[in-house]
RNA sequence: GCCGGCGUGGUGAAAUUGGUAGACACGCCAGACUCAAAAUCUGGUGGGGGCAACUCUGUAUCGGUUCAAGUCCGAUCGCCGGUACCA
């Protein structure tokens, strides 16, 4: 029984191994090396197209769905050019030095380098797996030392711009990741990557002055065809704004408090002012009464890390000095004070405040028991402030300049005081110093020698790369200070200056260094010469599409850009910016549950009834269904091994295509990609009927260029969504047909291809063709075959649907108003109704406005 | 709080940019094939009413512009992302 049922089961079941298939063309990809790209200067540059992924950290855990999204998207585009005769230049690498491997090592005793590269070694069998026509000859990884050699060599081209500066100030220290972070790795004052609360601590640094490019990073911006959300993110990081630095003398005559303000307009309402704890005026001018109460703020501002000191913010604290200043416009003594909410790293670190127009002022006013004065108004009069009134306005209570519109009076009451030398027109960036060591083992050393004689000392470009040591220990020395600093025979070298005794520097450099760049090294990655070469730079720059998470909107593409201005600074690129358009792909979330209280569930603790309603197995509640981020917790992760072991590559690309628009951010649905399965399945048994040399059918082939019309269109602008909708409905129409006319089918095989590309190989060579199916040209359409020539015309009354009819195509506005009057439907709703006007739109449909 | 983005069937989503709302797919229902099931194929499927032809209603909510609104304008609510004393 058994037998005869497997054997029946067999002759009925499909045929699509897709894993024996997939093997099949990865193998003949690899060994051909189908996707190899080489320079062709025969090639136009127009018809040069340098398509970049964004490049993955290879971490223990292994692809996650979300990296093959953006990856699968980039390989249908670059296959789709290729096929339209581009060259293409479509590389994968890694960001392989980051603090997970070596806080494995920390644990465990591996060296990161062995993890590391295992890791690699597990990602790249998960990539390839996926069938992506990557150019793996391009393959660079950040943490090797022929890479980290130029890492190391742009950086000293930094340092000798005068753009590597070393600090010790107060900065975001991780106590878990035992390293200093910069400002756009503090999330919500917690460590971007572990989530522990940041703490403030004095560290040596190494600073990289990106400030001192923050107006061409705001200003390039325009140049550059990205996402509206993302140039927003950038410029409010940026935080430009526009004001004046005033100059207010002390009163005791005894020097002056510069302020940075954006209100010049509001000086005759300044009723105080406030530096930071940290200003160095402060001691100066605390009064002996004052001093004991300021010295006692100041430590406990100093022991509060950042996070606390906005968790506090509510509530407005801080000290008189006993010091007064007079305020230039009306040489009215104004008190000083110290208090937390003024950030010394910010504009001058003192301000002069305002309480009637400003927020923080007023509150910090009312607390303390500081006049309040009016001096803008919304329309000149005066009222009662019970907040701060912070629009623009018109001056009043401002003496001479009273009656000034806001926007007049800051541009007259600047030039006012730069007359008399007590303020200037001034420009702040919220862009602070890029923070660029870490206290860290496994990442780039930082070539400089720090020589007791000389000073600071470059290590010579030919010494480079200066390479780590191997260590036994992988913890940070607890002290602030990275491993290397304990191996003696590493950190005592010569100055490569004077030759006498020299230490190394022992910091590391960010994870972010490597991927500043590695869209360069991509296009020389064996030379040993130079970084690129200039042949290979003009040839392909700059990157023509960029794909990538939006988490990276302002760390890494910040990071890259300002690196790469500074390269073109130098001579050394071709242009000034080096992604010019860019595509945030959405994440890939995935369904969870939720309690009534809020909390969530699993996903394996709950079943489903009835189709629509969810019940929590353990306590019979009904719980709702969310869409929750895939974590470990509610156990609705996905891993891309079982979906390529279960429904094939191909399945797995195009579900993940399907699902959505590319930037959108949509859930996983195990369900969904059945339906794909059983597209590709269908595909492949279409393969297995004959060919026939005949004509085919009028409707089909008008079907075949509206197809190749729309998928050709939405490939283009990576929609790739609806154009495999379109492929189903082809697919659909054709299934009923015995045999397949070649000159239908071959066309959809290479519609195909990108999207499937096994599934496409192995039916292409099926038709009797050479592969690769990639390297075929991509087919054409007739515009007028593409579409129909009859249409239907929908014919409303008063703007409701009345009626459908079916025309040709291309009738004039008067023969439409005629076929709608004769239909017989029409007839009867307008009889004896007095038509107002009728509106005829061409090939689609006619209004008739009635009345009665 | 501020700055973005988004709210369309039971579900993922389409909609030529102001012109047939719900393409395509999942799920569900029915039919064909089968002893039966699976697979496959065919048809149906926003909601309400009607035997039917039809009809009313419907794109978060309310209002507006228009012959015509998912699309434009105004207000409100909700979700997501960014940011947070930046003077």
């Amino acid at each position: 029984m058994t037998c005869v049922r497997l054997f029946s089961n067999m002759l009925f079941m499909s045929d699509y191994n897709f894993t024996e298939i997939e093997k099949k063309w990865q193998k003949y990809w690899d060994e051909n090396k189908t996707f190899k790209i080489t320079e062709d200067p025969k090639v136009p540059k127009e018809k040069r197209c340098y398509v970049l992924d964004m490049f993955p950290y290879p971490s223990s855990a292994g692809l996650h769905v979300g990296h093959p999204e953006g990856y699968t998207a980039t390989d249908i585009y670059s296959r789709f050019l290729m096929m339209n005769g581009y060259k293409v230049l479509h590389p994968m690498g890694y960001d392989s030095f980051g603090l997970p491997a070596e806080n494995y090592a920390i644990k465990t005793g591996t060296h990161p380098g062995i993890s590391t590269e295992e890791n690699i070694e597990k990602f790249e069998k998960q990539i390839k797996s996926l069938g992506f026509c990557y150019d793996w000859d391009r393959k660079v990884c950040t943490h090797n030392e022929h890479y980290y050699k130029w890492t190391q060599w742009i950086f000293l081209k930094l340092f000798e711009q005068g753009l590597a500066y070393e600090a010790e100030t107060p900065i975001n220290f991780c106590p878990s990741c035992k390293t200093g972070l910069a400002n756009e790795e503090v999330k919500d004052g917690n460590c971007e990557r572990c989530h522990s609360k940041v703490e403030r601590k004095n560290l040596r640094q190494w600073i990289l002055k990106i400030t001192a490019y923050a107006d061409r990073l705001l200003a390039d911006l325009e140049t550059l065809d990205w996402s509206e959300s993302i140039k927003i993110m950038q410029r409010n990081w940026i935080g430009r704004s526009e004001g004046a630095n005033v100059t207010f003398d002390l009163a005791d005559g005894s020097g002056e408090i510069e302020v940075y303000t954006t209100r010049p307009d509001t000086l005759f309402g300044a009723t105080y002012m406030v530096l930071a704890p940290e200003h160095p005026l402060v001691e100066k001018i605390t009064t002996s009464e004052q001093k004991q109460a300021i010295e006692d703020y100041k430590t406990t501002a100093n022991s509060k890390s950042d996070l606390e000191r906005t968790e506090l913010a509510k509530d407005k604290t801080g000290v008189f000095t006993g010091a007064y200043a007079i305020n230039p416009v009306n040489n009215k003594k104004v008190p000083v004070w110290i208090s937390d909410y003024i950030l010394m790293s910010y504009g001058t670190g003192a301000i002069m405040a305002v309480p009637g127009h400003d927020e923080r002022d007023f509150e910090f006013a009312k607390k303390f028991d500081i006049p309040i004065i009016q001096v803008v108004s919304r329309d000149g009069t005066f009222h009662e402030l019970k907040e701060a009134f912070t629009e623009d306005g018109v001056a009043v209570n401002s003496g001479e300049f009273d009656g000034l519109p806001t926007k007049e009076f800051k541009e007259k009451i600047t030039d006012w005081l730069d007359k008399k030398g007590k303020g200037k027109k001034a420009v702040n960036y919220k862009l602070r110093d890029w923070i660029f060591s870490r206290q860290r083992y496994w990442g780039e050393p930082i070539p400089l020698v720090h020589c007791e004689k000389c000073g600071i000392v470059a290590v010579p470009y030919d010494q480079l790369p200066l390479t780590l040591p191997e260590v036994k220990v992988f913890a940070p020395s607890g002290t602030g200070e990275s491993p290397l600093a304990t191996i003696d025979e590493w950190v005592n070298t010569k100055c490569p200056k004077c030759g006498g005794k020299g230490k190394r520097e022992t910091n590391t450099m960010p994870q972010w260094a490597g991927s500043c760049w590695y869209y360069l090294r991509y296009l020389d990655p064996d030379n040993g010469k130079e970084f690129a070469s200039k042949e290979k730079i003009d040839y392909w720059m700059p990157v023509n599409l960029y794909v990538g998470g939006a988490e990276h909107a302002v760390l890494h593409l910040l990071y890259a850009r300002f690196w790469h201005k500074v390269l073109y600074d130098l001579g050394l690129v071709n242009t000034i910016e080096p992604f010019q358009r860019l595509i945030n792909q959405g994440m890939i979330t995935s369904f969870a549950y939720q309690r009534k209280n809020g909390s969530l569930v699993p996903v394996d603790e709950v079943d489903e009834a009835d189709g629509e309603k969810y019940i929590e197995k353990a306590t019979g509640e009904q719980v709702e269904r969310i869409i929750a981020k895939m974590s470990k917790s509610l156990k609705n992760v996905i891993n891309p091994d079982d979906v390529v072991r279960d429904f094939g590559a191909d399945a797995m690309r195009m579900y993940e295509m399907f699902m959505g628009p590319l930037e959108v951010s949509k859930p996983w649905s195990t369900n969904g990609i059945f339906g794909i399965k059983r597209f590709l399945e269908r595909v492949y048994r279409l393969g297995e009927k004959s060919l026939s040399d005949e004509k085919a059918d009028d409707k089909l082939v008008r079907l075949l260029h509206k197809t190749i019309k729309k998928v050709t269109e939405d490939t283009g602008s990576l929609a790739f969504n609806t154009a495999i909708a379109q492929m189903m409905i082809f697919t659909g129409e054709i299934n009923s047909l015995e045999t397949l006319p070649k000159t239908l089918w071959e066309p959809f095989v290479l519609l195909l291809s990108p999207y499937a590309p096994h599934l496409a190989e192995e039916l292409w060579e099926k038709c009797g063709n050479k592969a690769s199916v990639a390297m075929q040209k991509w087919p054409e359409f007739s515009e007028e075959l593409a579409i129909d020539d009859v249409i239907t015309l929908v014919v409303q009354i008063n703007g409701k649907v009345r009626t459908k009819l079916e025309t040709s195509r291309g009738l004039s506005k008067e023969q439409l108003e005629e076929e709608a009057m004769k239909a017989p439907r029409i007839q009867e709703l307008i009889e004896g109704k007095a038509i107002v006007k009728i509106i005829a739109v061409p090939d689609r449909l006619v209004n008739i406005v009635i009345k009665g």
